[in-house]
DNA sequence: AACGGAACCTGAAAGC
DNA sequence: TGCTTTCAGGTTCCGT
């Protein structure tokens, strides 16, 4: 699962294939991959409708459609979750398919989008307002920027290790265990520290240090790749300074990169460097 | 209230 | 080679 750049990956692909044409099917045959009850039901009223957007909040994609219609489209990937975007003569379901949506543009070419979640932790939802999933996220670091005193304020009233803090969704959106892990490095910060016992300045180097992190991984992604979690074609090189490096040196101080458990999560942190 | 741990699922990689 | 164990980028629930 993707953590914040992938799912902006996701919602390109999304608005590439999707906005501007009208919605002509929708097949959602996984009934574990649905929100709630009514997604099914509403998703027929989908059908008809010219998409007019789709946005990313944190880790969850909206796609709303124009024409006065408040029913909207709600997907979160999970662990394992990714958008495709396939050729209108590709009719065979794809491996792991959990659900498709066909639009048409101007004239009659049709495209198809399909929705690929083997572990199926992802979730759809089809509503008539924004799901409570949506409301309640935090700001978005990318769409929203990081308020430092908002962040210092929030950090203050908890006393969960800083590592657990960032991974908390209404703390900021879209920050995973990978960018945590890497953001913590790049700020020096210990992650089991208590995020109450931050210094305003070491709170200013962890906003600056999550924004980095994320905006590099955004930077290295290429629009018209498909991003791969698993399978055929997931063995890319390691991008990240420490994730996945465990025993390794340390690149700032050389020193071997431990690893250990937080809140359930694997966590790779240098032990000499950051305090 | 706040925490750790288990649960939800499946596939791939590592271990034996 | 093949069987078993471990781990995975997320979130939520449950018991202490």
């Amino acid at each position: 699962m993707p953590e914040l750049p992938e799912v902006e990956h996701a919602r390109k692909t999304l608005a590439r294939a999707l906005v501007g044409k009208v919605v002509v099917r929708i097949a959602l045959p996984e009934p574990r991959v649905l929100g709630d009850d009514a997604t099914a039901k509403r998703a027929r009223e989908l059908v008809g409708l010219r998409v007019r957007d789709v946005e990313r909040r944190g880790k969850w994609l909206r796609v709303s459609f124009a024409g006065g219609a408040d029913v909207r489209l709600f997907s979160h990937l999970g662990m394992t979750g990714k958008w495709i975007a396939v050729d209108p003569s590709d009719a065979a379901e794809a491996r792991f398919e959990k659900a498709q949506l066909e639009v048409r543009g101007r004239g009659r070419r049709t495209t198809r989008v399909r929705y690929l979640d083997p572990r199926m932790f992802g979730a759809i939802w089809v509503a008539d307002r924004d799901i409570e999933a949506w409301r309640s996220l935090g700001p978005d670091p990318i769409v929203d920027g990081i308020d430092v005193a908002r962040l210092g304020g929030v950090l203050a009233r908890r006393r969960a290790p800083v590592k657990v803090a960032l991974l908390d969704q209404s703390v900021l959106a879209g920050v995973g265990n990978i960018h945590a892990i890497e953001a913590l490095f790049r700020a020096r910060i210990d992650p089991r520290r208590p995020s109450a016992s931050l210094s305003l300045a070491e709170v200013r180097n962890l906003a600056r240090a999550v924004s980095r992190s994320l905006e590099d991984a955004l930077a290295a992604q290429a629009d018209d790749v498909d991003i791969a979690y698993f399978g055929e074609g997931a063995h890319v090189e390691n991008p990240f300074a420490i994730y996945g490096r465990e025993g390794q040196p340390c690149p700032r101080c050389r020193s071997p990169l431990a690893k250990i458990v937080l809140a359930g999560r694997g966590t790779v942190l240098c032990a000499r460097c950051q305090r």
